[in-house]
DNA sequence: CTTGAATCGAGAGCAGCGTTCTTTCATAGG
DNA sequence: CCTATGAAAGAACGCTGCTCTCGATTCAAG
């Protein structure tokens, strides 16, 4: 029936490929401008020299576009935190999480509108079909690895006295197991989805102004303060 | 020249901020169902039948009505939380914290474009003159003020071990013991806006879907556990 | 090489939007 | 009663996302 194009790559399939990257090149320069709401197919379009209708050839609406652009962002700050990770000596545990950290926040504060893009209100109803599950899990595995290899290296020695994970976790706690923590316990596996949670926590009210006129003076030092504290309760402990 | 309206409220005037609250309720009603980005002004004028151009009387701008909503939204979360403070005996701290995290997360889960609108990405380029600031400190000011309340009580232990503030953010910690912290010190000032920020965090990652597939079984205990776990870090003790 | 199918760019057009301006109108105050 | 003032209406501008049609181009199979 149809074209069914098996295997080979016709040169106007390249040419289509590489049309798209540049409309999204072009709409992420406008996202960086204008911030979402401002993202115009038409300007969009205008820059690239085509006619608004074009577009619909390559995205079948505004919102996929801007679909791909999140996925395009979950996939930079995911390079961005590996590329953090891999500088670090491996052995040592709590520099690689710092590193990370200091990677999530650096990255969003260069990109705030596509920081805001992953991170603030669900743009029209419901993107994140499942397209962006994957994207979104790079950073969240990388701090994984880093528990990972500390308690590999029985230099894990998580903070006691904290109230423990319920146990209706169990079932997701055991899922996670198997695809990031390795041996890691139950309460050390919340404690991490509360270390990832609120270090974007942290970039967020700082990115969307809540410490506005609360913390100016040195967001940095206090953002490693946080991060910081994150690692001892989870037991990453410093080295010589 | 112009009336100087001193002090006397004419009739003008009531029905001019009858019509004013109407336009914020249509508008907020629009909001619930389309998000912010969907919130039309010609669309409120219709409801209200009037025409689109006669709303320019009451906000000079889309982006005024909407800020006005977001004040809105702020008092209403500060309600919430004020009045599930309330609910409890003053002096079963843990308690009233337990209660006010939860109001903000039931708040936020209810009204969940309200809440994209006060932590979600800023809608137009920036917002959020002045006129927000009081309004978003309310719940900070009650949680704050059951850290007041336990240590008044001598009932105030916070977790050793964890790293201290840093000294940058000393002076910080003073003008905000000033307003509001009495005489916590700096480090426990600083865990309770971690603790603050954390909430939210938590609170956005399950609105904004990041959880998905990762909490899904028994998120409210999830989230207990998590609100517990910065009480417990701050000091914050079960009582009998 | 020819022919037919698929793809593509262009353009017009629709309905909706925020915003401004000008005109009309009711009414409150002197 | 008359006038100044605030409110409403309507038209208009330029923008948006999106659809549809219509030639032109490309590609592959006959």
């Amino acid at each position: 029936m149809v074209g069914e194009m098996n295997a080979s790559r016709t040169a106007r399939e390249r040419v289509r490929a590489e049309l798209i990257s540049e409309i999204k090149d072009v709409a992420r320069r406008h996202l960086g401008v204008d911030g979402a709401s401002g993202l115009s197919l038409r300007a969009v379009a205008r820059d690239l020299g085509m006619v608004s209708s074009a577009i619909y050839r390559y995205f079948p609406s505004r919102d996929e576009l801007l679909t791909a652009l999140i996925i395009e962002a979950f996939d930079a700050v995911g390079a961005a935190v590996e590329a953090a990770d891999a500088a670090c000596p491996r052995d040592r545990h709590l520099d690689r999480w710092m590193a990370v950290c200091r990677a999530i926040r650096v990255w969003s504060l260069e990109n705030p509108h596509e920081y805001a893009l992953i991170h603030g209100s669900p743009v029209p109803g419901y993107v994140a079909p499942q397209d962006t599950a994957s994207a979104a899990a790079r950073d969240g595995f990388v701090l994984a690895g880093i528990l990972r290899d500390a308690r590999e290296a029985g230099e894990l020695t998580p903070m006691t006295g904290l109230p423990p994970a319920p146990e209706s976790f169990a079932p997701e706690a055991q899922l996670l197991r198997e695809a990031l923590f390795a041996e890691l316990p139950d309460d050390i596996i919340l404690r991490a989805l509360a270390a990832w949670t609120y270090i974007y926590g942290v970039v967020s009210f700082e990115l969307f102004g809540m410490y506005k006129s609360v913390i100016e003076n040195d967001r940095p030092a206090v953002f490693d303060q946080m991060a910081l504290t994150q690692a001892t309760i989870l037991g990453l402990t410093a080295k010589p």
